[in-house]
DNA sequence: GTCTATACTCCGATAGAC
DNA sequence: GTCTATCGGAGTATAGAC
């Protein structure tokens, strides 16, 4: 068996068995024996449990942020034609509608446990999260501040970590509790809403002071 | 010595601990170590690990919901003095400042070990959560509801979602993190001026369509 | 380089003596 | 109520097979 095959099939039996149970009630001999290698394949090639979840982490959340950005261009190029800057409505769209879409595609599992990693102490995680997204921070800061000249960067990064404390909130979203508070109004599937939803808190509370 | 004392000892160094390195990290036997009592006694009184976690969670919460109720009940008193009902941002301070105080009060690391509890599925403590947690949120439910009759139940559940997320991830603060990304200007311990950004960002993000 | 078997240390939990 | 001894299971390290 190739070392890329072995990778994946630890990957793919540690994404379920984080999302089902979390990261520390599942054990390396649960997720060898599910992804079928022996016990020691994961220390081998992601060097410890923790070194598993890094892999697992980047591989969820680089290709949302190379939407982000390239949603982020697409804008700011029409912009720029029109003469005008990005609306920030459309900004915040960019950065929160690629994290939301995760939970239609694929694997909707993965979510749930980056939500939960923003949360949890993981030595070392910590820097290979603000490396991913330090770029794509600084990005929309500026273009949000485009958008609202009168306002201090201080209050864009607060308004900002709030923003991202929602979002995160969403995608680890319990259906149940929700869907019960709301004696079945709410579709816990309809993402669409959803977004839309968070995208309209996340924009009148950047706006209004 | 008593059983309270035994109890409090075990509480106080877990709340230490878990605030430090997590949950999963802290093993009982450092806890018991620095409490200076038996390894067994964790189990003797709080029959395992998980449950001095619920223990420690309900201790945390129960004296923030009492006042966010208390908070309300004087608020709304003076609205019905008033012949009018209580503006949408003071219920929502009365839900948000409660809890951020307590990054002010006594033992700061409570609310780090509070956020983090929301986002790893700790079982049992869902149910020990919303128990505590739901007569509060009808009640602001309906405060709300009553500052904005035109938004519907489905909406305003939502939204209050994301203002918990807000909230949870204001406590959960990295405070290098933020300040790394202000250059400073963002001093971490003003929790009076962050409560008010949030408290803004929140009011805002229920009231727009 | 990749995989296997095995051993080592530490964890949470518990039974039973006091 | 408290303590000691002990258990099965966890994550990890490594020697050696292929």
């Amino acid at each position: 068996m190739s070392s890329q095959q072995t990778k994946d099939r630890i990957l793919q039996a540690a994404q379920e068995l984080f999302a089902e149970k979390g990261f520390p009630a599942t054990s390396m001999r649960e997720i060898t024996s599910r992804a079928e290698v022996n016990l020691a394949a994961i220390n081998y090639h992601f060097g410890s449990k923790e070194g598993l979840l890094h892999a697992l982490m980047k591989q969820c959340i680089e290709p949302i942020n190379e939407e982000r950005l390239r949603q982020l261009d697409e804008a700011e190029a029409l912009a720029r034609a029109e003469g005008s800057h990005v609306p920030l409505r459309d900004t915040i769209r960019c950065f929160l509608e690629p994290a939301v879409r995760q939970l239609t595609e694929s694997d909707a599992e993965m979510p749930c446990i980056l939500a939960r990693m923003h949360h949890e102490p993981h030595p070392g995680l910590d820097e290979v999260m603000t490396k991913i997204l330090a770029p794509v921070v600084q990005r929309f800061i500026i273009a949000v501040q485009a958008a609202l000249p009168q306002r201090t960067p201080t209050e864009i990064v607060l308004r900002g970590h709030f923003m991202i404390g929602a979002m995160l909130h969403l995608l680890d979203m319990r259906r149940s509790f929700l869907s019960a508070l709301t004696d079945g109004h709410l579709d816990p599937n309809d993402h669409g809403f959803m977004l839309e939803q968070l995208i309209t808190f996340c924009t009148a509370g950047f706006q209004n002071d």
